[in-house]
DNA sequence: TGATTATGACTAC
DNA sequence: TAGTCCTAATCAA
């Protein structure tokens, strides 16, 4: 279950396993046969990622454009290839192995054109290194909406999702229901270089950790406590729980549809 | 067996 | 803001 670092090591792993040869393609689900169909046999060029978006070029210029969603995942194993499991909408296979996707938001095949609209849609990924921070400052410093939506809007930054967007307000020390236009221009500048070291962290060990070494189960001297996404944080999912350096109960509130986390203590109002 | 939940994002009203 | 879509794991009954 994706945030942008994910979809950049996906994108790694379909380059290291598939990457300059041929690639093999079906969809046993049968949900994309006819794209699978086109895909088959192509050589795989190059593959990247642009926030929450996996784009797979192959050598007649199309592009295959998958958004994972809330449940979507890819699966990637040696050979033998198995019989699937489940729903597969598509199944890549190569000399190195194979991946199987399921549950995709979008699997779709792409001209250039399309790719093209499909970036131009999305703000700076702070995983990229053609990112300009200074287009999202462009929407934040205008924006009357919270900063917390903001940080989950793709079209102005592009790549965090619901974790980074708790974790990096937390360690900035941001009210999350601060508006974008009464953050100042440094306060964004510390949260973008934030999000920047804490994603790489995340592309490099797989998983998302936010907690700095000082706040660790180990400094503290109480029990390591890992979420089921497989990393420490501070206050994604700890509703309840008493904050890592102020001890005050971690805040959840439900803001457009998705489930916000906050430490009232340090990250108090017009802060 | 069925309800619930999830790191996302679209559309319609 | 509500409804919709996609899937699998977990937990209750």
């Amino acid at each position: 279950m994706p945030e942008g670092h994910t979809l950049h090591r996906l994108a790694a792993e379909h380059q290291r396993v598939f990457g300059g040869r041929p690639v093999g393609a079906g969809s046993p689900q049968g949900r994309f046969a006819a794209g699978a169909a086109e895909i088959d046999g192509r050589v795989l060029v190059a593959a990247d990622a642009h926030g929450k978006h996996l784009l797979l070029e192959f050598d007649d210029d199309r592009v295959l454009h998958v958004h994972l969603g809330i449940y979507g995942t890819w699966r990637f194993g040696e050979p033998p290839v198995p019989e699937p499991q489940g729903a597969v909408r598509l199944r890549l296979t190569g000399a190195g192995g194979y991946a199987d996707l399921r549950g995709p938001n979008a699997c779709e095949l792409l001209e250039p054109g399309g790719v093209k609209l499909l970036r131009d849609r999305l703000g700076p990924d702070p995983l990229r290194a053609d990112a300009d921070p200074d287009r999202a400052w462009a929407r934040i410093s205008r924006s009357r909406t919270s900063i917390a939506a903001l940080l989950m809007d793709q079209s102005v930054i592009a790549g965090p999702g619901n974790i980074y967007r708790a974790e990096v307000l937390f360690r900035q020390g941001i009210d999350p229901m601060l508006p974008g236009r009464a953050l100042s221009r440094e306060r964004w500048s510390a949260v973008w270089a934030d999000l920047v070291v804490l994603m790489a962290e995340g592309v490099r060990s797989g998983r998302i950790d936010t907690v700095r070494p000082e706040h660790t189960p180990e400094a503290m001297g109480r029990p390591p406590r890992v979420d089921d996404h497989g990393g420490e944080v501070y206050v994604y999912r700890r509703a309840g729980s008493p904050c890592l350096v102020c001890g005050t109960a971690v805040a959840a509130a439900e803001l457009a549809a998705r489930n916000l986390f906050w430490c009232p203590g340090c990250q108090p109002p017009a802060g």
